[in-house]
DNA sequence: GCCCACATGTAACCTGTTACATGATTTA
DNA sequence: TAAATCATGTAACAGGTTACATGTGGGC
């Protein structure tokens, strides 16, 4: 149930419509949690059948309406036990390294093209998150309570993409030794 | 349909029954796939049926009989294929961060505990792959082409892995800052 | 006899993805 | 009028978890 709890946690500070919680999920609590907005509209539904969120419709100049979702206080609650609950299973899949157990000739330089491109993504997405550091994370000790979490969260995917990145650098250099007609053809030698 | 995928791949070397597959997915290629005995007895009926695995029963001294599953030609080229298909869906999901967006002066100790019991676990599991790396892996660039794929793997597992504790130290700090009876004492102001 | 490791399975349920469907409003 | 963005939804299916079920053989 962690999508539930995942769909709270963004409406802890503002109330927000499906259509906004699936866009921000990819901007914020994207590197940790992803959610298709199908996903999301069924899930809101049941959030607020069971009472842990409220309703409204907003009306907007120029736009369709919009239904915007509140946290209840009954909703608050049920958050703040779920954090006390323990964690069970960890998800690992990791499709790339499943296809780095077959690395083969023929496939070096396909698999080199595939992080190559991961690696692009990636950095993309740390412009993003290393700015959001520097301008509101710089100091965390003095940070409220919250903010500290975030900051946490935050430096959890930098180092991670980080620690990607390095690993994709040495994952090229090593595939490129592999790559045929690299070393055999032997064009362009100097 | 990538479970499918990450069975034949632990199946290119050797062949294994469902209750070898499912025990040594969690020391090989748990770090990057994670899958339950009925998820993989199931796969491998279905595997069987469409032709990419064989099964033959095994007698065993001792033990009760186990079915072994091995990769046929057809499965051979189903994986060689697989590889240069490209993946699309990147699986972020990590309860613990979602977790700490909520940090606070009452679940402080809890988050703390819970990350200090993760970091644990990892330490464990690095200590295998590092054993692993210094045997088998220490020079790279002479090993055979899948088996440079294979240490790339290891390398990401441990890059990973080095990366989480590092950060679990950095989140202990910072939660440690928080926790209710901690500052107020005032105990070594430094 | 009881527990543990070995060994394989079915069924119900929940989660997540893909495809399909609808409709308003703005810009080109 | 065609495309893009905003906005919300249903249905079918695939993937994954939890619970249940069965049976062998060794050690205590």
């Amino acid at each position: 149930m962690a999508l539930a709890h995942a769909i709270m946690t963004a409406l802890t500070d503002d109330d927000l419509s499906g259509y906004e919680l699936a866009r921000d999920f990819e901007a914020s609590l994207g590197f940790f949690w992803h959610a298709s907005h199908q996903q999301i509209y069924q899930e809101l539904h049941k959030l607020a059948e069971k009472s842990l969120l409220n309703k409204r419709e907003v009306h907007q100049a120029g736009k369709p309406n919009k239904i915007v979702y509140g946290l209840t206080k009954a909703g608050r609650d049920a958050l703040a036990e779920w954090v006390f609950e323990t964690t069970k299973n960890q998800n690992a899949k990791d499709e790339l390294v499943i296809k780095l157990y077959n690395l083969s000739e023929d496939n070096a330089q396909h698999l080199s093209a595939e992080i190559a491109q991961r690696r692009q993504e990636m950095m993309q997405r740390l412009y993003t998150y290393e700015k959001l550091r520097a301008d509101y994370y710089s100091d965390p000790l003095s940070l409220p309570t919250r903010s500290k979490g975030v900051y946490l969260a935050l430096i959890r995917g930098l180092g991670q993409g980080q620690q990607f990145l390095s690993w994709c650098d040495e994952a090229l250099e090593l595939i490129a030794s592999v790559e045929t007609g690299t070393d055999s053809g032997a064009d362009s030698t100097g």
